[in-house]
DNA sequence: TTAAAGTTTCAAAAAAAAATGAAAGTTTAT
DNA sequence: ATAAACTTTCATTTTTTTTTGAAACTTTAA
């Protein structure tokens, strides 16, 4: 193989990890999680080994301030881990790549951070005492439904939680028959 | 009752009301659903009645072209309705008030908008064809699996979108067993 | 113990997203 | 056909969120 194709297929693949990063990262702020955070996290599931925060903010072009405020936030999601290396004094960074794991980590944290407290408002304001008007009757009823319903949804999250192991394939099946 | 009960009642129903439309404002917010849009739609869903855009700005505080806009973007992904009334010149609004029904349409727009475009760059970027190192085949390999992943998900939500009646119901049922 | 190597913090700047509002555009009753 | 009543659009402004970068802090090897 000549040195032109080495270089050649290396470009495609720094282009498709670059796309792979990118449009990680475009999906992630539409779901409100962070460009950057939803970059880094993509960059390192598919780096075949840990990456020094020197070399995601060289990829990513990104300062350092940034890149450690994101990989703080990405470790306290607990789906990227620190590692060190014999004789090495960096630290560096591996991603749960394990995707099974990764949904349940996720959302056991939207369901701490969002979920609960929203629930616990919709509690409160279904709570209400009616006056028996019907915009109150109305009010009252419909936040009740709405609490049952998040909270079923929570409790499935919390579910999935507990299967650990190919939920989702599981639950395909089921939903399907 | 007093006059001064009456008020008293009055505000409590307000602030019952005021806190579930910020609440559901900001938990649109932190999902990637922008906030007013959110409100609007958390407004109409408590309102026994259909809403003009007038008392929505009066409301919620915001312009007319904010309104507009959103109300626009609330009927695009189907979960808000106008309705006209007989000898009333003004357009008034309403939300899709079963939940069951709102879930299917919000998982249907997001499919359609977020993670279709997402998966077809995702089976793009996994037919890299690899040259053998390691890198590229880990590469390869992670991202065939998110793609399978995302695609498995993505069919839930489908599977979701046929069941209609109460299929979260059915569905923590059969997960929970 | 120290200084080199590295990490974190946070006030300020930049970028991105959302909101405004006035002008343009529609609709409808007469 | 017209004008009143209402809605939409979009360039500009405001707000919110994210990013930067320099200073403070921490760790570790010698």
């Amino acid at each position: 193989m000549s040195y032109q194709n080495e270089i050649t297929i290396k470009m495609e693949f720094k282009e498709a990890k670059n796309k792979f990063v990118q449009t990680w990262g475009a999906l992630g702020s539409q779901w409100g999680i962070n460009k950057t955070m939803a970059q880094i996290h993509a960059l390192l599931m598919v780096s075949h080994e840990a990456v020094s925060m020197e070399d995601i903010m060289e990829e990513l072009q990104i300062s350092r301030g940034n890149a450690s405020m994101n990989l703080r936030a990405l470790m306290d999601w607990g789906i990227v881990y620190k590692e060190y290396k014999a004789g090495e004094r960096r630290e560096f960074f591996t991603a749960e790549k394990d995707l099974d794991e990764l949904a349940v980590k996720i959302s056991r944290e939207r369901s701490k951070r969002e979920i609960k407290p929203a629930l616990k408002v919709l509690k409160e304001v279904s709570a209400l005492e009616s006056d028996g008007t019907a915009a109150e009757k109305h009010f009252v009823d419909q936040t009740s439904k709405l609490y049952d319903f998040v909270l079923k949804a929570d409790n499935m999250l919390d579910k999935i939680t507990e299967y650990k192991d190919n939920w989702l394939a599981k639950l395909v099946v089921k939903i399907m028959k």
